[in-house]
DNA sequence: CCAAAAATGAGGTACGCACCTCATAAAACG
DNA sequence: CGTTTTATGAGGTGCGTACCTCATTTTTGG
C-alpha cells in the first residue's frame, strides 16, 4: 500500500481530519483518550508525516543562528566558511543561517548575545563557546523559550543543549598519540607538546588522551610538560628553543592547538626541519600547506563541511521535532596526511 | 524578496502560467522566441523550482536500483547494509531503492540484468562492477533510455556514466604507501604485498600508487612482487610462508584486498603476530576486529554510510536534473587506526 | 436537569507545482 | 483570402499538509 496520509489516520482512528490535525500538531482541545486513539492509528498504519508537504503548507522559513567567537584564528574562519556554504545549499530547504560573533573569551558578552536571541524569532541556535556558568544560564534561558540549542565543536554537557556536533577531544588526542608512537617507532625518545593554553577544555582533553596512549603503548617515549604559547609565535620559538636545549632525545612534536606556521619557521631557523615527527590538529589552509610542504606529518581533524551540514540538519530536525539519523550525523575523527588530503576545500 | 514562483515568472515574462509550465517541463507547442523569453525571466528572477512541491504534485516515487555482485565478500555485504539503511532514511523523500545482484565476475549476466532494467520504470541505477565491453554497451543502452547510471566503488570511465561515487584507488594506494613508510620507519627492509587477484583494476591502481610513494619517499624499502591468493586462505598462507622463507628483511605487509582473517591466522601460527606493520583496505566487521586486536595497524577506506547516502542523493539529483553539491558528495580517503574507529557503525 | 464548557466535525483556503481541457488568438499555408 | 496549424491563455484539479472558522455534539459542574 502507498504511504498513509492524515486522511487514512482519521478513518483508522474513527475521528475527523481536524482532530487528527490537532493531535499531530499538539494543538489543545482533545481528550486524552482521543489523543491516544490517534496515536495508535499512527503507529498501526506506520504513518510518517510528509515533511515536504508539511513545510510547503507551513510556509515556514527557519531562522537559524550560529554564534562563533570573534577573531579566534583560522580554524573558526574555516568553520565559518563551511557554515556559509552549507547555508547556501540549504536555502532551498527553507533554512536561513545568520552568523553572529562575540568577543572571544568574553562569556558575558556571549551571554548577552544569546539573551538577545532568545527574544527574537529564532528557530534554533548553534553555539561554539567554552563552558562557563554564565553561558549555562544563557542556554537554559533560550531553551525555556523553546529555542533548540546545539553545541558546536566543543561540548556543553552541563547545559541541557539538544545536541553536540563535533568530535570527542579525548579520542582525538588518543588518535594523535597512537599515530605519534607509530611514526616515532621503537626505541626511547622524548615528545614535545605545544599548546596555546592549557586552560581550554579541548586542549586538556586532547593531552589526556594523548598521554594515555603514550603511557600504555609506548612507555619508552616520554611526553614532556606542555609548552604554552598564548597564541604568540615569538613565545613558541623561545619556549621550543629552550626546551630543545635541555632535552636531547626529542623525536616528536605534538601541536595541541594552533601555531603551525610559527613552529615550521622556528624549526627551519634551527635547521631541524624534518627531524621530528610532527602531529597537529584541525585541517585549515595553514595545516594543509604544512602537510604538503612536509612540515607536519599528520593532522587529526574533523570534516568542517560535514560538521556544517550536520549542524543545519540537526537544527532543522530539532525545530521540526523530527528524529535524527545518528549514523549520518556522527562526525568521524579523521587522520589527514599528505596523500589523502582532499583537493582544494 | 521571497523566492520567486512560477507565477512570478509568468508575470515577468509576460506570458501565462500555462506557457511557463510548458517551457519548464519541456512540453511541446511553444515558439522558440517565447521559450527564450521565459528562460530569461527565470534567469532574471533567479527562479529555482521547488522540488519538494514539484514532487508532491507529480506524485512521483523514484524507483532507484543498485546492482551489486553476488557473493563478493564482506565488503559488498557491508556496502549493501549501508545502502539499505540509507534507503530507509530516504523513504521519506519518495525514493525507493531496490538492490539487485549478479553473479560476480559474470559480466554477461550483469549486462542481461541491466537490459531488463532498461525496460522497466526505473529512475536511476547505481552499478558496482568491473569495466568490460559488454558492460559498457549495457550502460549505454540504459542511458539511451534516459535512465541515469552512476558507477559505484569502482569507476567506469569508458562508459558515459553520469557520476562516480567512490574514492580514487590510486590515491588510496598512495596513502597506504605513505603510511607504510612512516610506520616501518627508517632503515632498509622489504614489504610484502598480497592481493586476491591482480586482474582487477582497483588492485592494480592501488599497487601503482603504493609503489610510487615507496619509490619516491622510501627508496630503502623494497616492495616484493604481489602474492595472489585468488580468495583462498590456504593459498595465502602457503604463499606467505614461502615468501617469508626467502625474504629475510620483511618489515611490512600490504593487503590490497581481502584476506585479513587468513593473514592474521597465518601470522599467529608462524609466531609472527605484531612483527610487521600491516596495512589494509576497506573497513568491514573483519578489519574492524583486526584493528582492535592489533592484527592490522591501519586501514585505508571510504565511509560506506556516506557513500550510500551520496549514491541516493546523486541518483535523485540526476533524475531531477538538479545540480550536485560537489563538496558534500566528495568521498574522502579515510585512514582508520585503533583509536579513531567509530563506535559500532 | 440545565447551562456552560469542552471536544469534535465539517468544510474551506493556501502552499508551489504538475497536468489537464477547452477556447481563442496568432501564424502559416495554399 | 479563407482555412488549417500552431501558440497561447484561462481556468480547473490534485498532491499532503497546516491552519482557520463555525456549527454541533458531548461532557462537566452546579
Amino acid at each position: 500500500m502507498a504511504r498513509p496520509t492524515v486522511n487514512d489516520i482519521a478513518r483508522e482512528a474513527g475521528v475527523s481530519l481536524a482532530t487528527v490535525d490537532r493531535v499531530l500538531n499538539d494543538r489543545p482541545g482533545v481528550k486524552a483518550k482521543t489523543v491516544s486513539a490517534v496515536q495508535e492509528a499512527v503507529a498501526r498504519l506506520g504513518y510518517v508525516r510528509d515533511m515536504a508537504a508539511a513545510n510547503l503548507a507551513r510556509q515556514r522559513h527557519y531562522q537559524m543562528v550560529a554564534v562563533l567567537p570573534q577573531g579566534a584564528g583560522q580554524f573558526v574562519e574555516t568553520l565559518e566558511t563551511a557554515l556559509r556554504e552549507a547555508a547556501q545549499a540549504a536555502a532551498t530547504a527553507r533554512t536561513d543561517l545568520r552568523i553572529l560573533h562575540y568577543p572571544a573569551e568574553d562569556s558575558h558578552a556571549l551571554a548577552a548575545r544569546l539573551a538577545q536571541l532568545a527574544e527574537q524569532d529564532v528557530a534554533g541556535a548553534a553555539v561554539m563557546a567554552p563552558e562557563t556558568p554564565v553561558l549555562r544560564d544563557a542556554v537554559k534561558a533560550m531553551k525555556s523559550k523553546g529555542i533548540p540549542v546545539i553545541a558546536l565543536v566543543s561540548d556543553l554537557p552541563s547545559t541541557d543543549r539538544d545536541h553536540f556536533v563535533g568530535i570527542d577531544s579525548h579520542a582525538a588526542g588518543r588518535t594523535a598519540g597512537l599515530l605519534m608512537g607509530r611514526f616515532v617507532g621503537p626505541g626511547p625518545g622524548q615528545i614535545i607538546a605545544i599548546a596555546p593554553s592549557m586552560q581550554l577544555r579541548d586542549a586538556i582533553e586532547r593531552r589526556r588522551g594523548f598521554d594515555e596512549v603514550m603511557l600504555a603503548d609506548f612507555p619508552q617515549l616520554e611526553v614532556l610538560p606542555t609548552l604554552e604559547t598564548h597564541g604568540s609565535g615569538v613565545q613558541l620559538r623561545q619556549a621550543l628553543t629552550e626546551r630543545l636545549r635541555h632535552a636531547s632525545q626529542v623525536r616528536g612534536i605534538y601541536l595541541l592547538g594552533s601555531g603551525h606556521r610559527a613552529l615550521a619557521a622556528a624549526l627551519a631557523d634551527l635547521g631541524l626541519t624534518g627531524r621530528f615527527a610532527v602531529i597537529g590538529h584541525e585541517l585549515t589552509p595553514h595545516t594543509r600547506r604544512a602537510l604538503l610542504a612536509g612540515h607536519i606529518d599528520a593532522v587529526v581533524t574533523q570534516n568542517l563541511g560535514h560538521l556544517a551540514r550536520s549542524t543545519l540538519r540537526i537544527l532543522r530536525a530539532k525545530a521540526d521535532r523530527t528524529p535524527i539519523d545518528a549514523a549520518q550525523e556522527l562526525l568521524r575523527i579523521e587522520i589527514v596526511i599528505r596523500e589523502n588530503l582532499s583537493p582544494e576545500q
